[in-house]
DNA sequence: TAATAACATTTGTATATACAAATAAAAATA
DNA sequence: TATTTTTATTTGTATATACAAATGTTATTA
């Protein structure tokens, strides 16, 4: 459907304004489903990205600078995501023997367990959008947002 | 800048991993933006997309329902937008004479000063993104994002 | 080496989001 | 017309986001 259906949209609009509501209402649908996948594993997505980006580490432990700057989000707070997982023991919080000022922040092998178990559900989602487009045309999506946002 | 650049990537992603990734990023880059712009004006950009649904109505009032609707964000607590631009004053909130259970709401003629200062600048803002592509690849890139979502 | 600046993270606060449950009115139906 | 169902909106609650200010540590420099 196309997006001036999508909300309904009494005004005619740009398609400069068009293309920016295409990108929030397909990135809100996406996501929408992708909370779903994570309910059943009590996660958030900012927390699952965190979790994610931990594993990426392979064993060596992330502080909260470096979490921060791989996070899609760059706005989220770091310190209170790590705290919820934390409580759910998913991740090991160590203050740094050389410099007291920085945390390090490890995934545990339950976190590293409901990753492997969220994995395969994870791709086939991914697949699913995917396979609504060619080969060619993920790739030329992906260059055209890249262009795009500058 | 590549995603997998922008977000540090240490795994090697697939391209159906790195089209969603890509989504969310642009999409969070572009609107962080677009909140630079309003936040002079004190709105949050769900208010601002209220405000402009209910001056599409041209002067005809809008329920909540057809907020909802029509709103690029779903999930958003309408109610409580509706109340916050209350107490602004952009919107006034009646009961439905016909059914009572239904609110309208309409937009003042503060809501629409505001508005109108903002368009300039939010048309701005459209022409800066949209520049980065041809007319060719706005069009593609619409495209693709409806195909995409399903 | 004492004072100051820079760095890394946490805390506070207001608002927004997500979603279930509650409320209240209207419509359907027995 | 009394009861039930549906519709429209609000409220409650937990979590997330946005961003400024505070805290504590390390590095710089006067």
């Amino acid at each position: 459907m196309k997006i001036e259906d999508e909300i309904k949209s009494t005004v005619e609009l740009s398609l400069a304004k068009k293309v920016l509501l295409n990108l929030s209402f397909t990135r809100n649908v996406v996501s929408d489903k992708f909370l779903e996948i994570l309910k059943p594993f009590d996660l958030s997505g900012e927390q699952y990205n965190v979790l994610r980006i931990l594993r990426g580490q392979k064993g060596k432990p992330a502080n909260m600078s470096i979490i921060q700057e791989r996070m899609i989000s760059k706005n989220s707070n770091t310190t209170r995501l790590v705290d919820k997982l934390l409580l759910k023991e998913l991740v090991i919080r160590n203050i740094c023997p050389t410099n007291k000022r920085k945390m390090e922040i490890t995934i545990t092998e339950k976190g590293l367990e409901v990753l492997e178990k969220l994995d395969p559900i994870v791709i086939e989602h991914e697949n699913i959008l995917a396979n609504n487009l060619t080969t060619e045309e993920l790739e030329q999506l992906n260059y055209l947002l890249e262009k795009y946002r500058n």
